[in-house]
DNA sequence: TCAAAAGTGTTTGCTTTACACCCATGC
DNA sequence: GCATGGGTGTAAAGCAAACACTTTTGA
């Protein structure tokens, strides 16, 4: 029976100094062979589609990810030249201290790309990416979700740095802050940032809760 | 070998007077036979996720769609009782005039129910249908996607009607027209609408390609 | 001439923007 | 004491909200 393959891939996004990256594979095998590729694989049998992109993270990229969210399924008749694959893609972001990343058995390599330096993608991963990218940048607009790709705790300074980073523009920074505190979904702890230079910041943690009662009460977030 | 099937699934949604429907089949077969379910079927092994759902919505219900987009893919293990299938849900939107649905093969009946009157759903459809109502409801406030419910033509006081409908809940008349058509992106006609009561208002259409060119300057469409 | 829906402007308050100086720390 | 980044307030402009009367048509 001519039957249609399931897979599952990921873009994982993290954030580090100013520039976003993307964890990617150097496949071991054709087709593509040595070329870089998202992680992802085969759903089996019995597994949600969200276990499996987990499950394929873990054994690939030992990634510890922070937050992740179904981004659109790839079913191009074409789009694997060996048969026909339908992939279910997710965007995953982690945290800088979750950099950590471990070889093993799927692929030859594992690594972490900036986005402006990005290798050639095998199969349709590079529209993927694309994809992800613009879903990440739109939603960085309507939700908190940024925050995932910062420590749990940071300095303020951070949150605004990222923005600028990730939507490629400049914010005055006393209307960023004022703006995005007046939210209210920032807890201020006691502690101050360690600092190479300049005056420690206060340290901040996102209050999840508070953003879901918020968001209940028919509260809007928007960054632009 | 221990598949996984792949079906396609579309909630097409349909609006007239104030009301917003939704199209279901009468499932001919077990499981749920009798009851009612989305549209959709399997994918075929040559066609793409979108091939598969027009070519499903023609076989199904004879529905001239005016906008379809996919909307998130359900792949619970346990979805559906006889094996492993997962499915590519998308959101359709049809005109008022092509309300017009001829049964067939697939399904004993077809009908438009009424949001605020659904039968029991087959499989998870009712989840999918929470998806796609909300995904419509949220789109509305941010692209101009509920003109696709409208006539080609259509008095301006039908897209107040419609958002206040779907939106549930009032807008000011005035400020709603001022700022719908600051937009710019609708073309009032010379002709005027034909009414039964009252004075007849002028007709407009959805200039799509003005829309398309105004965001690619960077111009933000957004009706709260 | 009445009922029904279309069409139109102005004032008020709020939100967003633009903008510059002092503070805490490490060297 | 200087360099570096953190922290803060205010005035002006632009946008959103509130609000009521006139117009056109059919019956």
């Amino acid at each position: 029976m001519n039957t249609i393959l399931l897979t599952v891939d990921a873009v994982v996004f993290g954030y580090r100094d100013g520039r976003l990256f993307v964890a990617l594979i150097n496949r071991k095998y054709a087709p593509f062979q040595g070329q870089w590729a998202l992680p992802g694989g085969f759903v089996l049998p019995d597994e949600s589609l969200e276990t499996a992109v987990q499950r394929e993270l873990r054994e690939e990229t030992g990634i510890q990810i922070q937050f992740l969210e179904q981004l659109f399924t790839f079913g191009n008749p074409d789009r694997d030249p060996r048969q026909r694959v339908v992939s279910v893609a997710y965007m995953g972001l982690v945290r800088p201290s979750d950099f950590t990343i471990m070889a093993s058995t799927d692929a030859q390599d594992v690594a972490w790309f900036a986005l402006d330096a990005l290798p050639e993608l095998a199969f349709d991963h590079a529209d993927i990416l694309n994809l992800a990218i613009n879903r990440l940048r739109a939603k960085l607009t309507y939700e908190p979700i940024g925050l995932n790709l910062l420590d749990e705790k940071f300095p303020f300074g951070e949150v605004e740095r990222l923005y600028a980073a990730i939507l490629d523009k400049p914010f005055d920074r006393r209307n960023f802050r004022k703006k995005f505190l007046s939210f209210n979904i920032l807890t201020e702890l006691p502690e101050k940032a360690a600092t190479e230079k300049g005056r420690p910041g206060a340290l901040y943690t996102f209050d999840r809760d508070r953003y879901e009662t918020l968001q209940r009460e028919g509260f809007i977030f928007e960054i632009r």
